[in-house]
RNA sequence: GGUCCCAUCGUCUAGUGGCCCAGGACGUCGCCCUCUCAAGGCGAAAACACGGGUUCGACUCCCGUUGGGACCGCCA
């Protein structure tokens, strides 16, 4: 039998990362085994569900590389089938008719709760053989025993039915819910692998007698262990930034992400970093493990950063100029980008940072930090720096072992090291006293750029030298 | 509260009874390299929750305690 595994998100908000982490390793199952992955929205809450939501998701999944084989399916328009299941239920009595209120019920709830008891259905309509007017939902018959079964991450697991109460399986409204929607999608879409997260654990009893009581054969499980905040509670909005497009929008790059969630649950060994078909060659469930984990934004980021080093520049360009183009710089038509990426990628971060870390280049005019100017923009370089700017002008062709060679003549005919001028020159083109190599950094500036702010340094360093002498 | 799940450095983890006075990675700290910042190299601090068993021998098996998490809906 061919593999069958499925992600099921309900379009109720954005991509999570947990569920992404649940759509990748279900794909990764599916496709080291050489089967077929499955998409489905679970839009029966039709109140809450959105078109917008759906996007995001098929988006995000898109963006990370998780193709689908099948689907998306939608539960909203799947309705007659699983109402065609409640009947059968019904006809065979394993199933009945309800007539508590919603706010019948949670009258009751709360009483239990303050009494001190399990807050449970307590099974009134189960024998009920009159049929009173007016709307009734139907519950699920569970029969007295226990559930065991074999998770193939957790192990055994079993629960007392005493437990469990007779669930809702269709509401008064005539809409099914969520237990019943998802085994007869599973069975009908013949999933042989439940691989979902661990939160779904208590619900996995009542959709195994559902399968037993439908007549159909129960699939695989596989419960992966949550990802939890800092706090160590369910990863939410509160840790920060949880969706995907987030991170996509920050200038992380879909194969950092995908190694990360890998990586968060799994292990193969001592290895950190794989490529797509290493996870899909290596991946099983057999060495997913049990506990919880923490989502670590820190080491997300350093992967970020090993995938942007290694990338081909080529890959970075798309990318790079939108994240520009959000600050307001369209270098959609400069040919220096190649060379300036280049000159970036060993130290950013993100591609966002990368972007900001560009903006220099682009500036017409250069802003002194003012502590920067002070300490390197004082009057002795402006000597320096013409001299500089002679050689640079005639240099061919402009490449950063030529820049080299400019510098290194005026360095032997001043008797400098090569600290004295390159921080200055820094400061002059930049603006700061950070930038990547000074040689690389003229080279991708190129020469008209270099050498105007050059000559504006100097303009700089005699005004201010100027001031000084006035003031004194 | 009930049910279920979980428990190795701060974090992700390796470890399936002797190879472990516990290995790797992120982060942190120090040193080296160096035109700044990074990158890179080298090194350091840092963990088997606790208590009982089982065993010649437990991080590894069993029980309990403690701690954490999830779920308890006519949400999914």
């Amino acid at each position: 039998m061919t593999v069958r595994t499925r992600f099921a998100p309900s379009p109720t908000g954005y991509l999570h990362i947990g569920g992404a982490r649940t759509a990748l390793f279900n794909w990764l199952f599916a496709r080291h085994h050489g089967g077929r992955f499955v998409l489905r929205i679970e839009d029966t809450d039709v109140a809450r569900s959105t078109e917008e939501s759906v996007n995001a998701i098929l988006d995000g999944m898109r963006w990370l590389g998780l193709d689908w084989d099948e689907g998306p399916f939608y539960q909203s328009k799947r309705f007659d089938l699983y109402r065609e299941h409640v009947e059968r239920l019904l006809r065979a009595k394993m199933a009945y008719r309800c007539w508590c209120t919603p706010e019948e019920l949670e009258e009751r709830r709360k009483k239990a709760i303050e009494e001190g008891r399990p807050p449970r259905y307590d099974g009134r309509c189960r024998n009920r053989t009159d049929t009173p007017e007016g709307a009734f939902a139907v519950r699920f018959k569970v029969p007295p025993r226990r559930t065991v079964f074999e998770d193939m991450i957790k192990g055994q697991i079993s629960f007392e039915h005493g437990e469990i109460e007779d669930l809702v399986i269709l509401r008064s409204d005539g809409t099914p819910t969520y237990n019943l929607c998802v085994v007869v999608d599973d069975a009908t879409m013949n999933i042989t692998h439940v691989i979902r997260g661990d939160d779904h654990i208590n619900n996995t009893p009542k959709q195994i007698l559902l399968y037993e009581a439908l007549g159909y054969s129960v699939p695989s499980f596989a419960h992966l262990p949550m990802i939890l905040g800092a706090d160590r509670t369910r990863l939410s909005k509160r840790h920060g930034a949880t969706s995907v497009t987030a991170y996509r929008e920050m200038g992380y790059l879909p194969e950092a992400l995908v190694n990360y969630l890998a990586r968060l649950g799994w292990s193969y060994g001592d290895q950190e970093i794989f490529t797509r078909e290493e996870l899909v060659d290596k991946f099983s469930l057999e060495s997913v493990g049990k506990s919880s984990g923490i989502f670590n934004p820190e080491k997300l980021l350093w992967l970020n950063h090993h995938y942007i080093k290694e990338s081909p520049t080529e890959r970075l360009v798309p990318e790079f100029l939108r994240h520009l183009e959000r600050l307001g710089v369209d270098g959609s038509r400069d040919e220096r980008v190649p060379v300036i990426i280049e000159t970036l990628k060993e130290r950013a971060k993100t591609l966002g940072q990368m972007a900001e870390d560009a903006l220099f280049y682009f500036k017409e005019d250069v802003t002194y930090e003012e502590k920067a100017a002070r300490k390197f923009l004082t009057p002795d370089k402006a000597e320096l720096f013409r001299m500089l700017i002679e050689r640079l002008a005639s240099l061919d062709p402009f490449t950063r072992d030529a820049i080299q060679d400019a510098f290194d003549s005026v360095l032997r005919e001043k008797r400098l090291g090569l600290g004295k001028l390159a921080q200055p020159v820094r400061v002059a083109l930049t603006g700061t006293t950070v930038s990547p190599g000074i040689f690389e950094t003229i080279e991708a500036l190129g020469r008209k750029r270099t050498v105007k702010r050059l000559k504006d340094a100097c303009e700089f360093i005699e005004k201010t030298s100027s001031e000084t002498t006035a003031t004194r």
